[in-house]
DNA sequence: CGACTCCTTGAAATTGGTTTTCAATTTAAC
DNA sequence: GTTAAATTGAAAACCAATTTCAAGGAGTCG
């Protein structure tokens, strides 16, 4: 079984939560798709194939898969939150294009590095941090002509 | 008469837009305000002196002062969207304290060219781009003990 | 100064994403 | 099985943002 999962798994005992057809369903559904999605997003998506499991049912469940630390929500400005699975990598941040809304993810060590150094230098402690840059993506800038 | 002001008149005037009391109320305390104010923050402050001004007419008159680019709209991820006064310096970011709120503005030129550098490594053409660091600040976390 | 046009205003209604409520159902432990 | 507690889905509530609309105001032209 996926160590995400058993990690859902082992949250839920651990809270005293209970496991539900719906709830794997909706983790199964979450970890086939792309990432990005917002809760109407995998909404749609369970619904072609369990017309039964209800919106509010996903966006409770997505909202325990980022409390356990298998998702990570993310908000881009658009109105919506949006959800990711968390992979082994590291932390990353997001170029997101304007045109197409194409999500483009990097890591830049010595960006995490600086902004460390930003935070000494006012005596702030840091929790977490977003970087996104907003732009047009290579495909985008070519249609622009 | 403040630049400010004056770049906002020229904006109306250009736009066919009219010099209204209210406007002109809105402006001077948004200018003698702190900045990151809330569309409600502000409102709730201009009610002191002037009951009789409306909420959406503050939201619309700072939404004109963005789209004449005396203000910049902020978001940083309380569910409500912030304006601060754009001053002659350069873009900055913001540090924010999780516990009490305390925005802290940096600037560094290092992160800006290491953005810089990864769009050009994605073939990415930068429009903007935000950087938040959410921590404790420096009191918060002597108040921590 | 009018007269006229178009813009603006404030209150109230609407929107859209999110979150909660509630009665019925399901889970898990005994 | 019985039972207590958690879960579910539909609907309602929430809440910031945005729009609507009728009444009022600004600017223009004579
Ligand atoms: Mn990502
Ligand atoms: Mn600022
Ligand atoms: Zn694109
Ligand atoms: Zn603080």
């Amino acid at each position: 079984m996926g160590e995400k999962k058993q990690t859902f798994r082992d949250y839920l005992s651990q809270q005293g939560l209970k496991s539900t057809r719906q709830r794997e369903i909706i983790l199964d559904e979450f970890l086939r798709c792309d990432s990005h999605l917002s809760t109407e997003d995998l909404y749609l998506k369970l619904r072609k194939k369990h017309p039964g499991i209800g919106y509010a049912t996903v966006y409770r469940t997505l909202k325990i898969f980022s409390e356990c630390g298998i998702a990570e929500a993310r908000n881009f400005g658009d109105g919506q939150t949006r959800y990711e699975s968390t992979t082994c990598e590291e932390h990353h941040d997001h170029l997101i294009c304007k045109d197409c809304g194409a999500i483009i993810e990097f890591e830049d060590p010595g960006i995490e590095q600086l902004q460390e150094q930003v935070a000494r230098d006012h005596g702030f402690a840091i929790v977490s941090h977003r970087l996104e840059i907003f732009g047009l993506c290579a495909k985008c800038q070519n249609k622009e002509r």
